[in-house]
DNA sequence: TATAAGCGTGAGAGCGCTCTCACCAGAACG
DNA sequence: CGTTCTGGTGAGAGCGCTCTCACGCTTATA
């Protein structure tokens, strides 16, 4: 139609700077009327490559269905990934041997690059990808220290600013509920925790510090260890919303007023910190953010086919809310 | 390797029949030896399918970002599709402009058949893809009555069994916190609170009947109304967890004590269900056998090539906690 | 024994695209 | 005026697979 061969319909259709710009405005204009669309299959077996992208989550169960972490990154990834013209896809192993067929599936080839969600510390699986030459990005900083690409959110400045407002507030026996500490959120949450006290030449005490597992349970078994050691604590820096939620539940049952007694601080701000009596303050992490930034490291790691390792450590923001307002001066 | 043509070792891949045994193992010893793994454009090429599923999320906010629906529904899918050797592609179009992308996409012929989750009533989507022949499924029922086929709970049963365990725990003002009525479950969780007052004999009262959006605080609101309506009642059931937990805190702060005083039972069974106090009496959806369904369903449409629409509805189940527990025989 | 039928196999075309290479103007140079 | 260069274009191969068709062998039927 446009009265070219198929070879500059080509160039035209990839930006190839060798086309007239006549020939190029007749050609988008067929392309217009006729309503071509480039066939992928035929194009991915010539250049093979296949322009898609596959997200892992390998999440038994857990934090997948209690936290909308997930939705919002895969929203991150997917207008990342289509912005770039990148197809995702997804793949959830339930078992081992899903995860074995998983890996086979990706070195076969099917997939440019492969952006890891919820990496447990001896998964097998980035190593193998890494080996077959798959350029791959992490979510959140691996436990291992991999080489690997990662994204990730500063979870000791978000946990510093957090012990940081609580101090601010006049709070001195500030008590600390970690994650667990075979994971990274878990370790950098509570060396903020740590880095806030110091700066405020507060001496750290290990009875107010505990740990639990990100959720309500755990929170709420931490908050009545915590009361019984130390009764005279006046807040409470949680690692998780839902560990701060529970211990809100263990304060008000034990007749601490909160904020008044005790200040409250979350982090993740989830949708659980609105839900609570009162409001939780809680670190915001910016997700969607952490979506978008996987995706284009992964594609330019896939351009460049130069496997340099590369990280982005997002920051965080404190959002203030009933549950640790200040003490009046005094 | 084993000696025969590409021809038959297409054969032995495909599965035909027409292959000799012996041969057929030959074949298959030599494919294992190699790792040959087939090329997935090549074959679509000349296949003119694609072997790929879209699954499209069109929510703005809210539920997606609140419920564990999502993933778990994912997490069904997913493994369906996996097991039948299809991929994934997710699209979560995050605006009206990235919708009609998302439509010229489908309709391209990179997919083979699509799932939608989450139809808002006015969607022009699922008409658009079925009137360019592609094979479509629905999360839900849609609440145009469309003629599309979908996978749904029984909601009206769900609901009925919620309100005849009340009624067995003898409760008799029993008290319903609806979804809005412009969506299917909203509608249909309302017919069997009614379904089991009528069946019990019990006369339907306009004063126990109000509405909510399923959300914690539209729960607050509604349970507020109903106590000023409805001093006198014993039981509430809720269309969703949140707003059971919503109505919840308005009982505590008016001092009725649950069960003893009011039972309450919500819909979901979302974790919200097991950290309330007391914790509540729930109806389960089978949500990942949900993502088996339409999965399974929309693969057979693919291969049948014969669009009669067709529908599948899942029972619920009660699972019985505190919040419910009968009253004492007289 | 001749013919028909059936079954397993191989040859070869072709799916829609990209990319290399050759080609042909026209411009620049000696 | 001839030669070299250059930028734009077309011809054609080939990516890895499936599928139709033809073929040859074995077995059933006349």
């Amino acid at each position: 139609m446009a009265g070219v061969s198929r070879a500059t319909v080509s160039r035209v259709v990839n930006g190839s700077p060798k086309v007239s710009p006549d020939v190029r405005v007749d050609v988008q204009a067929a392309i217009e009327r006729l309503g071509y669309v480039p066939n992928r299959a035929a194009r991915s077996l010539v250049t093979r490559r296949s322009d898609s992208i596959a997200v892992i989550i390998t999440e038994p169960s857990g934090r997948l269905f209690s936290d909308p972490f997930f939705p919002r990154l895969l929203r991150g990834i997917s207008s990342e990934l289509a912005a770039r013209n990148r197809q995702l896809i997804l793949l959830m192993p339930g078992s081992a041997a899903d995860e074995s067929r998983t890996a086979d599936y990706l070195t076969a080839g099917h997939v440019d690059g492969v952006l890891l969600v919820s990496l447990h510390g001896d998964d097998p699986l980035p190593a193998r990808l890494t080996t077959a030459g798959m350029p791959i990005v992490v979510a959140g900083r691996p436990p291992k220290g991999a080489k690997a690409s990662y994204v990730d959110v500063d979870n000791r400045q978000g946990a510093q600013s957090a012990v940081g407002h609580l101090i601010a507030g006049r709070r001195r026996a500030i008590a600390t509920i970690s994650g667990p500490l075979d994971m990274a959120p878990g370790v950098d949450r509570r060396h903020g925790y740590r880095d806030a006290l110091a700066e405020a030449g507060i001496t750290g005490d290990p009875t107010l510090e505990t740990i639990g597992d990100f959720t309500q349970e755990s929170g709420v078994l931490a908050m009545k260890r915590l009361l019984a050691a130390r009764p005279d604590l006046d807040a409470v820096f949680a690692a998780s919303d839902l560990m701060a939620a529970g211990a809100l539940s263990v304060l008000a049952a034990a007749g601490r007023r909160v904020p008044a007694d005790v200040a409250v601080v979350g982090f993740d701000d989830s949708p659980v910190a609105t839900s609570t009596t009162p409001q939780l303050t809680s670190v915001r992490q910016p997700i969607e953010e952490m979506g978008h930034e996987m995706a284009r490291l992964l594609i330019d790691a896939v351009e460049a086919s130069d496997p340099v390792p590369r990280r982005v450590i997002l920051a965080t923001e404190l959002i203030r809310r009933a549950s640790s307002a200040g003490r009046p001066s005094p």
